[in-house]
DNA sequence: TTGTACGCGTTATCAG
DNA sequence: CTGATAACGCGTACAA
């Protein structure tokens, strides 16, 4: 059984006593085909168990009613607990329902697959991209944006390129986590940064160095991944260094939360001695000891704009860049 | 800029000065063509930016060189941290790269979404489709094979399709978990069970019956959903209804994780008055209090054998269903 | 080694 | 309202 020659468009067309013409018509739903002919050729298609071909309508529609979540990571690191990934995912998901498009999703995350991943959509195999999280200066949305692809991004690629992208507020809502530890009396503020490959690691250590540097307190920075690993050796390296630290901006809950635990360790109360802050609010921020006041960010919406953006792309609108609005979430430990 | 009109492979062979088949051959990496002209046609294809039409290819290959991970799930559900669809996901990108195809993943969690997955599958816009975690007696995989397309499930399909498959030994697992407990002495072995739509739930649910009954105890069941909280809910009424119960095999590491919990909440010691068995061996088994003993399923191989099964099939070779071993890992809850 | 010509399965245009 | 017929962009026998 290797396939036993699928129908064609052609096959209905006989079986039915019809044009290939009609077939289609009748398969696509117009209306202007008589009601016994209708009837004749869902027949037909019934028996025949018909199913178009998509590549062969796509050659002629230039359409795939698909488009393409590019998440370039590692399995592993999108299937982590912080559900930023599933967020993104699960706007784009609702949007796309609404359209009756298809949701691809793949995963860049080795040079080979980045490869393919080019290839794949670059060919047309979907009618536009959605890159979530990028890494460094990638430059293949700015090489798909020249092709004529439709492409967003989350985050204003790092490589100049001219590419629409959605964002939260990062800066705002980082610059209100430092001010409240400041109208705190903190005066020892530190933060463990993320990575400087990306733009949510940038611009949230960007926004609090701006913030402290106003209020002229010194800055106090170590650098972690995102990762609760990564946030608890900070962390160490930070107390190790400056024990007299009285305060830490995270720049993600997973850090923060290692971050919480570290201190605890080290003997330290949290807020009394040391306040902490994080960024997300993801899920067990409200569930830590103590409860973590974070900086919000609306992950679900940032999907379903980056959606709806490309979706008015693919219509051949002209979009802007768009921001995002994030708050800061006041819960014990600061 | 609405696409610029993509170069065709016959702009490139105009500029080249050259035939179109030529410029294919280059392009597709045939040797039989004279330096010089590669040389030139290359220069062409650069020069243009050409990008080979993917539809246009499949229509005359018959293959797109990509293959589906279908996840009847919720994003939700397939993120959380279980790390099940993580595995199976790695699992077949590790052999897909080796293959150099590209995996495309889809979310079939609503209706709607699961019409638009048939669609999309049976539409021909892959080589094959691999079901991971299937609920129900899903038509799906039945249908698709029906067409001709090769499909891989894991776990055998409900609805008793004629679908290759493969799953853990989910049976021998469990029977070796329970063995485990009575040979410890316990007698009110109660098990909290997972969905009963779904393969894994079953089969684990009557390995326990099974082993429990052989050794003329009684049958102890509450039943959960696999997630935490449906654990936690799951142990309450088991304490409520046998409060004598010295001994629990859960269906998941989830909900054995929350059993863990919900039998300290109620003052008895793990494993001293009760013990505790997972299923799964999460990342996270390691580190509950007391470590949890759980059966280990291969999920990473799984998702690799899914996979190269599939390539085998695509080939047009027989496959037989496949079941990968389970290990009991003794930690300190039983 | 290179070019010609056909076909892949649809949709769209235009007569009728 | 229906049916020819021409694209769509590419790979590949076959011929040269």
């Amino acid at each position: 059984m290797t396939g036993a020659q699928r129908p064609t468009l052609e096959a209905v067309a006989r079986l039915a006593g019809v044009s290939r013409a009609t077939v289609s018509r009748v398969v696509n739903g117009s209306t202007t085909v008589a009601e016994p002919i209708q009837e004749a050729v869902r027949r037909a298609v019934a028996e025949l168990g018909y199913v178009p071909n998509l590549a062969a309508r796509t050659l002629v529609t230039q359409r795939t009613d698909s488009i393409a979540l590019v998440m370039p990571e590692e399995a592993t690191r999108v299937f982590s607990d912080d559900q930023v990934f599933p967020g993104i995912i699960r706007g784009a998901a609702q949007e796309l329902e609404a359209a009756d498009k298809q949701l691809v999703l793949m995963l860049a995350g080795s040079p080979a697959g980045h490869e393919r991943v080019e290839r794949y959509t670059s060919g047309r195999h979907v009618d536009g991209v959605l890159f979530a999280s990028l890494h460094g200066a990638d430059p293949l949305p700015g090489r798909l944006a020249r092709l004529g692809i439709p492409v967003v991004c989350s985050g204003r690629p790092l490589d100049g390129a001219d590419v629409p992208y959605v964002d939260v507020d990062h800066i705002g809502g980082v610059t209100r986590a430092v001010r409240h530890l400041i109208e705190q009396g903190r005066r020892r503020i530190a933060t463990i940064a993320g990575p400087q490959d990306m733009v949510a690691g940038i611009e949230r250590l960007a926004g609090y160095r701006d913030t402290v540097a106003a209020a002229g307190l010194p800055e106090l920075v170590v650098t972690g991944d995102f990762t609760r690993e990564s946030g608890g050796a900070a962390m160490r390296r930070l107390l190790a260094v400056h024990p007299d630290v009285d305060a830490v901006f995270a720049a993600s809950d997973l850090m923060a939360h290692a971050a919480l635990r570290t201190l605890r360790e080290s003997g330290r109360r949290v807020p009394d001695d040391v306040a902490v802050i994080g960024f997300d609010d993801i899920e067990t921020a409200a569930y830590t000891e103590p409860p973590l006041t974070t900086v919000r960010q609306p992950i679900q919406e940032l999907g379903r704009e980056m959606t709806r953006m490309l979706l008015r792309m693919a219509a051949g609108e002209r979009v802007d860049p768009l921001l995002l609005p994030t708050e800061l979430i006041i819960r014990q430990s600061a």
